[in-house]
RNA sequence: GGUGCGGUAGUUCAGUUGGUUUAGAAUACCGGCCUGUCACGCCGUAGGUCACGGGUUCGAGUCCCGUCCGCACCGCCA
C-alpha cells in the first residue's frame, strides 16, 4: 500500500485506504473524498468503478457513508483541488474498485464536518462532548498535527545540542512549589501528589547528563476558567547544567524556538495553510525588558492603566507589551526579567545586585506568557536559608536538598506550555482546542 | 472564588413590547433530482418536554427567583 502518494505517481493505478469523509453523487457518478492521515484525498467515481461490501460482494455507490473505512484502487490522474483540506490538492483518483471494510452503525455520525472555528466559541462543548470523533476534522487534525511537529522540533534540536531526554514520575511526594494547587490522590493509604512540575527532578537530571530536556504532563489544580489553563497540560521542560549566566538559558530558548518555528514552516505547511496561520517573527534580538521596566513602558506610553509596583504582569499588560514589541521591534516574543523573589518559586536565584529580584524570566508570545525560566540556586545552604525565610521546611526536601548537598554546577532552565505555545502560533483564542482531550474544572471526559 | 453574557431540532442560530392555529431557518440524516463537484447545488420528508425546578399572569421560549451547565474576563499560571 502506498504510504506517500504524490504526482510522481500520475498514471499508475494504486491502492489507497482511509474514511470516507463525505461522498458527494451526481448522474454520471460522483465523487468519494477520502480521510487521509494529513488530509483529504478526492477520487472520482465513473462507469468503471465498482463497490464491494466487507463480504465482497456488489454493492451499489448509494450504499457507501461518511465514515466508512474503504480501500480505493484506481489510476491517479493529475487534478487542482480547490478544497483547502485536501491534503492531497494536485491529483485525484479515479475509482476502479471501492471495498467497504468497515462500517459505522448509525448514518447519523457526528457531525464534524460542518464545525466552525475560530470566534465560534459556544460550540466547544459540542466539540469536547464528542471529541473523540470531532477530532477527525481536518482543522482539528492540524491543530494537532502541527502541535506534534512542534514537540518533534523540541526533541530534536535539543538532542543536537547535547540534551538527554528524561521520564520523571508524575507521583510525587511533594509540590514543586510546596502549595496548595496540586491535586492530592491516595497511594496505598498514604498522600501523595500528581506532580505540578518536573523541576526537582529535571534539575537532578543536570547533576547526571549537564542537559537533560522533558515532554510530559504536569497537573495543576487551580479552580480557574479561562482560555488560557488547563488542569492537566504538556510540560516542554528544558535544563542545563555550566551556565554563565540566566541569558545562556534565554538564548538557547531563542535559538530552540527559532528551530521550531523554521520546522513547522517546512513540515506544516498544508496546515498553516489550512488553519489561516502565519508563523511568529522571532529576530535575532529578542526585545528584552525587566518587569520594572515594562511596567514603566506601558505606563509612560499610556498603553495600560498604571501597574507601576507590581510584582508580575496583569493579562493587560502581557497583551499591550507584545503589541509594542511587534510595533516597535518587529518581534511577536518578549523576555521580561527579574521578577520579584516573592513572587517566585523559592528555587530561583536571587539577582546579586539586588536581592529583591530574581535571575528569572519569562517569554511572551502573541500576548500570552509561553514560558518561566530562570537560573536555580545550586548550593545546598542558600536553599536551606531562603526556604526558612519562607517558613518551609527543608526536611521536607531532604532528597531534593541532597541532590546539591553533593554538588551541582551554576544551572537554570525553563518550561514552556505545549498547548500554549501551539495556541499562539495558530492564533487560536482557546488553549482546549490544542489539546486532544482537554481537562478542566468540570472536564475529565472523554 | 469573583464579574459579565448565555442555554430554543443531532448541530449552529433567529424568535419583536408577554398574545396569530402546528415555535422558524440553515446544516446534518432520510427520499428524489442534477455532466467535474470541492462546505457542490436544487426539491421534498422527518426531526422540539424552548436546560431543570418554582413563581408572576387570563396567557411565558419571552418577565422574576433558585439550581445545573457553557463561554469570556479577573485573581493565578505554562
Amino acid at each position: 500500500m502506498l504510504t506517500n502518494l504524490n504526482n510522481a505517481h500520475t498514471g499508475d493505478l494504486v491502492e489507497v485506504s482511509g474514511m470516507i469523509h463525505n461522498v458527494r453523487v451526481t448522474k454520471w457518478g460522483g465523487f468519494i473524498i477520502l480521510r487521509k492521515s494529513r488530509g483529504l484525498l478526492q477520487t472520482v467515481v465513473g462507469d468503471r468503478s465498482q463497490f464491494f461490501n466487507e463480504q465482497g460482494e456488489p454493492v451499489a455507490m448509494s450504499d457507501l457513508c461518511r465514515e466508512m473505512a474503504v480501500t480505493i484502487t484506481g489510476k491517479v490522474n493529475e487534478a487542482t483541488i480547490k478544497d483547502p483540506a485536501a491534503f492531497y490538492n494536485t491529483l485525484e483518483i479515479a475509482v476502479d474498485k471501492v471495498t467497504i471494510l468497515s462500517r459505522p452503525s448509525t448514518t447519523e455520525v457526528v457531525d464534524m464536518n460542518s464545525l466552525k472555528f475560530g470566534d465560534e466559541e459556544t460550540l466547544l462543548r459540542y466539540k469536547f462532548d464528542n471529541r473523540q470523533v470531532t477530532l477527525r476534522n481536518p482543522r482539528d487534525m492540524a491543530i494537532l498535527k502541527v502541535q506534534s511537529t512542534i514537540a518533534k522540533a523540541f526533541a530534536d534540536y535539543l538532542t543536537e545540542e547535547g540534551f538527554t531526554q528524561i521520564f520523571t514520575p508524575k507521583i510525587v511526594s511533594e509540590g514543586a512549589e510546596g502549595g496548595a494547587n496540586v491535586f492530592k490522590m491516595d497511594y496505598f493509604g498514604k498522600q501523595v501528589y500528581l506532580a505540578q512540575s518536573p523541576q526537582f527532578y529535571k534539575q537532578i537530571g543536570v547533576g547526571v547528563y549537564e542537559r537533560v530536556f522533558e515532554i510530559a504532563p504536569a497537573y495543576r489544580a487551580e479552580k480557574h476558567a479561562t482560555s488560557r489553563h488547563l488542569n492537566e497540560y504538556i510540560s516542554l521542560d528544558v535544563e542545563m547544567g555550566f551556565i554563565k549566566g540566566q541569558e545562556d538559558v534565554m538564548n538557547l530558548e531563542a535559538d530552540l524556538l527559532r528551530s521550531i518555528i523554521e520546522r513547522v514552516g517546512t513540515v506544516c505547511d498544508h496546515e498553516l495553510k489550512l488553519l489561516n496561520a502565519t508563523l511568529p517573527v522571532l529576530p535575532a534580538n529578542v526585545p528584552m525588558w525587566k518587569l520594572s521596566e515594562v511596567h514603566e513602558i506601558l505606563f509612560n506610553e499610556h498603553l495600560t492603566e498604571d501597574h507601576r509596583g507590581e510584582d508580575d504582569l496583569a493579562p493587560e499588560e502581557e497583551r499591550a507589551i507584545c503589541k509594542y514589541a511587534a510595533e516597535k521591534f518587529g518581534s511577536d516574543f518578549v523576555f521580561v526579567t527579574h521578577f520579584p523573589s516573592q513572587h517566585r518559586a523559592f528555587y530561583a536565584m536571587d539577582d546579586p545586585k539586588d536581592p529583591s529580584l530574581t535571575l528569572s524570566f519569562d517569554l511572551l508570545m502573541r500576548g500570552l506568557e509561553i514560558t518561566s525560566g530562570g537560573q536555580r540556586i545550586h548550593r545546598e545552604e542558600e536553599y536551606r536559608e531562603k526556604m526558612t525565610r519562607r517558613g518551609m521546611n527543608p526536611d521536607n526536601f531532604r532528597f531534593y536538598l541532597d541532590t546539591f548537598k553533593n554538588g551541582m554546577p551554576p544551572h537554570g532552565g525553563f518550561a514552556i506550555g505545549l498547548e500554549r505555545i501551539t495556541a499562539c502560533f495558530l492564533n487560536i483564542a482557546n488553549v482546549k482546542e490544542a489539546s486532544m482531550f482537554p481537562r478542566d474544572i468540570n472536564r475529565v471526559a472523554p
